[in-house]
DNA sequence: GGGTATTTGTCCGTATGTATG
DNA sequence: TCATACATACGGACAAATACC
């Protein structure tokens, strides 16, 4: 008949109602037959008759059984033809956690390191938000996201990065390529084209070709993006990393920023300003955000992974006022896209001050490893490397003096245990270049981990030379 | 001098450094001044030497001041362009919840009512990731989504849905409007126009639109979209809403469903598939999933908006074999926009059984009140109206014969505190048709206000016969 | 056919362990 | 660490439906 087992962690009433619900779809129970009473079955099981009404409760209101008051429970014809036999739990393997085993070093970009972000005080927030904020959930949010998140937000771009918007202005997205995604959409009709740095950050490459557009690549230098060359090109939109130049790691100088906007005046067309590496900068003096310098001509994309966690998938964007026009008149009636368990969540954290200081935290946490890593380098490798970016984000690009591809030298490290990002699958490189180049993150990696890394890989690469 | 109040809720140090900033901004306390220091100022102001210290760290790390080391901390020269006064916001003003008290009843389209929605449940679930998944939350995730969830979904809709696929096919996406997008983007070198049903889903309009496709509407009637229509257009895409057309609520017959394929084949085209109200049927026949009859020519899209929770934002498409390749092609290396946070307890929540049994209970639930709902419709306005919709969804679309605009007949129901969509919000018709449409919704709406608001509804637009 | 005993669903309070704050 | 809340499981009390005399 029945088999219960209290032992067994799933619930009595539970084990029970599967029983039925197999017994009721295969048959074995057939349609009008009347269930056993809760008092019998209860006897029989020697469960209390609770625990079988428990169950009877379960299978009625999904539909598997009607009840007849003070008569009985009475098997419904399902009529779902193809529902031959629906095992409940058919049995998924439990997957095993991808094991990480092998990599002994993380120098893959932008993953975090355990330990930094507020596990606990995050679960407290979004249990908050079970707790009061139902009835949000059970809706549809508005296009822009969260009004309370967008607050939040603006305040921090006004102080922090010297972005000048009021709250209508800043659309939440669920990561940078949804940010992407939509300012293709509302750059449509003024251009076929979009301008990039070479080399650059392949999502966005990615973005815009799928968009369908042209990329044209437009060359850099230390100090930026070649506004000279950004003429040649038809496009009326330049993607561009000011604050720290992924990959190259370059910070655009003020007067890079002052021409590159001139151009946008010139040309009546839009420069998309991705911040992804927000105010991560070490030692080096601030330089106001495009967008604060013309906030009818810039796009800016800021963005929660870096400095957050990367899999919450948060963005959000700064559009120009004319823009936020056209965006509502296109997607009208069309809801966010990031949950509000997510908005409403990092809202509270930053309402409650966790977020700056959680920043302030990283930038020094990222700092010691930039330092640490920048000093290993040069240590073991000298002048065989040329460590290009200065002193900002959570990245290095190192040109290596050898003669092996920069992909066989991927592949020599992850035989060791060290995870380094694949060239070319973080950023594109249109223009040749004579010696292999390697992004090395240190997000992930362990301070302590950074100096035995590096030696690793200095007898790993010595080979090589 | 400074002013600190320890009652104030704002932390002291933090008081401190907002009125430093200020000064210095202003220039009160001019560049290359040096502070004093934190010893003689935390005495002057009866403080923790600790609490000064913090305030000019934090000053310190956005760059207001540096420190050199056992001399004393120096005010920047803040070179910024055009920071003239950063006033910090103090208090944003905590966000009434908007409030739904005029709002009596609610026919707006695709809301949920509470309890409904096994809250406590999901809670657990989340905190379940917290505690044995700190892991992968600090990474970003594959593409795809999540394997464990896909696992799930495969084996949900070969159950119920006939959709025949493997996991590799299987795209977690953060709501149907992505879903759509990322089909545009696969399917741009194909077509330049997509076709729709006409009347069809607004946000699918507003989606093709906006990725630069023209849209042609094709006429439809109670079997579905006209395939003969179909082929006057040069689209090689179609989108469709088979299992209950969007807004009209008819069911597309099998021999239209097989035509459609047909067309298919011949044009060597594609049919976008919007399985949006899943399998949500009252007491009428499923008929295959048209992705079950052609797996190759569809592109399947569902949703878990409308059975668990709109602001999830949880959708997912099953792509063709060759699509799949396609997309890897070209977002390689982009992450999928769906949080672990919300992907991991859907995984769990399907695992456990919890899904089929909250799947059953909603159509229990949905039926009831569709039943309601046209029985009210019927006996209140008699042949005043004609409903059109078979027995499946959630919401009803009612032609009015009268001489008032749809418009006009929902701000008077809204002024009653009857809450509808507005019409052309959620679908659009490009055909001129005579009577107002309404869409009415009854997912929000609870059962026992089903007939009230009906009759409320009767008696407000009684006057517009 | 009417009264009674029994069966049955339904509702209530309570004890216990776990999870959350 | 302790208090609280919740899910689970239990037994008892009540009223309606049914069966029986």
């Amino acid at each position: 008949m029945f088999i219960l087992d209290s032992k067994n962690k799933t619930p009595l009433y539970r084990q029970l109602y599967q029983q039925l619900r197999v017994k009721i779809l295969n048959g074995e129970i057939p349609p009008q037959a009347r269930l056993a009473s809760s008092r019998k079955l209860s006897a029989d099981l020697k469960v209390s008759r609770n625990t079988v009404d428990t169950a009877y409760q379960q299978l009625l209101a999904e539909g598997y059984i009607v009840g007849k008051s003070r008569s009985g429970y009475y098997v419904e014809t399902i009529n779902n033809v193809n529902v031959s036999f629906v095992p409940e739990i058919a049995e998924v393997e439990t997957l095993p956690e991808p094991s990480d085993e092998k990599i002994k070093y993380d120098f893959t970009y932008g993953n975090l390191p355990p330990d930094t972000f507020p596990f606990p005080k995050w679960q407290s927030l979004t249990n908050e938000c079970f707790r009061n904020y139902k009835n949000q959930l059970l809706k549809y949010s508005s296009l822009m996201g969260e009004l309370g998140l967008r607050k939040e937000i603006v305040k921090y771009l006004r102080v922090y990065r010297d972005v000048k918007c009021s709250v209508d202005q800043i659309l939440i997205t669920s990561g940078t390529v949804e940010a992407l995604t939509l300012a293709c959409q509302l750059l449509r009709s003024d251009t076929t084209a979009i301008a990039m740095e070479d080399p650059g950050f392949r999502a966005a490459y990615l973005a815009f070709r799928n968009q369908g557009f042209r990329v044209d690549p437009i060359p850099l230098n230390h100090h930026g993006i070649n506004v000279k060359a950004l003429h040649t090109s038809i496009a009326k939109a330049v993607y561009v990393t000011p604050s720290h130049q992924f990959p190259t790691g370059s910070i655009m100088s003020i007067t890079r920023r002052l021409r590159l906007i001139e151009w946008a005046y010139e040309q009546n067309g839009y420069i998309i300003e991705d911040d992804y590496s927000s105010h991560l900068r070490y030692d080096v003096k601030p330089i106001s955000s495009l967008q604060g310098l013309a906030p009818e001509k810039v796009i800016y994309i800021g963005s929660f992974s870096k400095m957050l966690l990367p899999s919450l998938r948060v963005a959000y964007m700064v559009l120009p006022k004319n823009l936020v026009q056209k965006l509502q008149g296109q997607s009208d009636f069309i809801a966010c896209s990031v949950p509000f368990l997510i908005q409403k969540p990092l809202q509270l954290f930053m309402q409650e001050g966790y977020f700056e200081s959680h920043v302030r935290k990283m930038i020094n946490h990222f700092k010691k490893k930039h330092k640490a890593l920048v000093c290993a380098l040069q240590e073991n490798f000298g002048d065989e490397i040329s460590i290009s970016g200065q002193n900002a984000g959570i990245h290095l690009l190192l040109e290596i003096k050898c003669s092996a591809s920069a992909q066989k030298l991927i592949e020599q490290a992850a035989k060791a245990g060290i995870a380094i990002s694949t060239s070319g699958k973080s950023w594109v490189h249109f223009a040749p270049h004579s010696y292999p180049c390697i992004l090395l993150g240190f997000s992930a990696i362990a301070l302590d981990d950074i100096l035995p890394a590096v030696r690793l890989l200095r007898k790993i690469w010595s080979s090589e030379k």
